[in-house]
DNA sequence: GCAAAAGTGTTAGCTATACACCCATGT
DNA sequence: ACATGGGTGTATAGCTAACACTTTTGC
């Protein structure tokens, strides 16, 4: 081997992780799924390696499915977080001692514990069917209101950021909603899901009429019953069109 | 340390690197630099790895300016690349031999050449301030029109596909022409690279009214003199209205 | 019967698109 | 003078955005 080849490799990093940020929608609220670390207050996202036979996206799924039980579930890819001060930014005092007591004492040995660079997925998850397991350092899993996460561990919340960016940026060129509603849901439901997202009010007449317009939703004869007021519609996604939408990017203005 | 996550390590991936579609524009063409290996036919996108004290973006920076000599350029990521066949893909026969004989006969070991994940970061250059330079691998370094360019090394090909792709996508909400252009360019060379990165054509005045409106352009008393034709009038970015555009992912409907 | 929420249609303003004539320049 | 390409304005269609009244339901 090319003595310059090796010096070159030895130079430089070698560590790459995953780090998901998986949303879903509940009671009008959008919510992400966090971790609590071991004897501590301390929350992060839930993350992962990959293994040497997998691909990237093997390894989302797997860490999704080991973390809510999901198989069908969307995600993609929203950014690479390669900083070389992704852990000097922590919030929380006694992080190192904390390692070591988790993980051994050598945790922070050079030859383990390297800065590493970091892919950043986001997915959307059916809140309903999602059965939520921690991880083997963490001993809680919950989910959080968007407006209503606490500081998190590393770069975790700049992560979610620009997860949430990324998902409204989505919905300007891609249908939303197939992975994040039940099966039969009502507009009023899906609206408020957009509004959500976005983060701001829209017309109710004017967003059905749009969404309408796409081609992707079935109206059931069914309405949903229970509430003190008149009795929506239930809807359903036509899958093979919501796809074609999918594949096509058309573009939705929403 | 923990033995379980000792082995969790040392079954995940661990290599990272990074490949850069640098664009270019000149003559009305858009154009990629490709680099051709020692002794071969074979092209491939520039590319390199992290050093241990950089961020990644760091790296990209460096490694634009290792090949091109320029400093101040567009740059951005726009999708890594965690596929585990992305070497198997390659079209060349003899690769293997190749890289043995470039790199050292242990090249394919599993120490030094396993499958690795590679962030995919695409730059705008300004052709004409670009001196490019080759690897220490490659002999040559070449612009190449982007609709000639030739089958590439592992998965390259798709990584322009892609990196195009996002141009395409980002023209849509943030301003583009800041670094492909020279400082003074006329509204009709603004227009071509438009039509090239979207791939159609464009109504001449419709294109003026839309790209005065976004009040980005400043235009200079001068014109560019020299074809046999009606002198058109030179314009200039004011940066500081441009870099806030840029900020503010403003809808840019062409 | 009343409060709360859902169903539905129309209009105005704006933006995107299509289109034509005149002007400057080099050959 | 003529061929080539650039400068400019207007009219139309389509879409977005604003808006009000009626209906259903549970209490």
């Amino acid at each position: 081997m090319d003595p310059r080849f090796i010096t070159y490799l030895e130079k430089t990093l070698k560590e790459v992780s995953i780090d998901c940020v998986i949303f879903g929608f509940h009671e009008g609220e959008l919510k992400v799924l966090l971790l609590k670390w071991k004897g501590t207050e301390w929350w992060s996202l839930p993350g992962g390696r990959i293994y040497l036979e997998e691909s990237a996206d093997d390894a989302v799924v797997r860490i999704l499915q080991e973390r809510t039980g999901l198989k069908e579930i969307f995600l993609q890819q929203f950014y690479t977080f390669g900083g070389n001060d992704r852990y000097k930014n922590t919030p929380s005092q006694g992080l190192r001692e904390k390692l070591e007591q988790l993980f051994g004492d050598d945790f922070y040995d050079e030859k383990y514990m390297k800065r590493n660079v970091s892919m950043g997925y986001m997915a959307l998850a059916d809140f309903e069917q999602a059965v939520t397991t921690p991880d083997w350092y963490t001993d809680e899993c919950k989910w959080w209101e968007i407006s209503a996460i606490p500081e998190l561990l590393f770069d975790h919340n700049e992560m979610i950021e620009r997860a949430l960016k990324a998902l409204r940026r989505q919905l300007s060129y891609q249908p939303i909603g197939y992975n994040l509603l039940p099966e039969k849901f009502t507009m009023p439901e899906l609206q408020r899901l957009y509004e959500t997202i976005l983060g701001k009010q829209l017309d109710r007449r004017n967003f059905q009429k749009l969404m309408l317009s796409y081609d992707i939703l079935e109206k059931l004869p069914e309405k949903r019953t229970g509430g003190a007021f008149k009795s929506p519609f239930l809807y359903r996604f036509d899958k093979e069109k919501y796809d074609k939408a999918m594949q096509d990017e058309i573009l939705f203005s929403v």
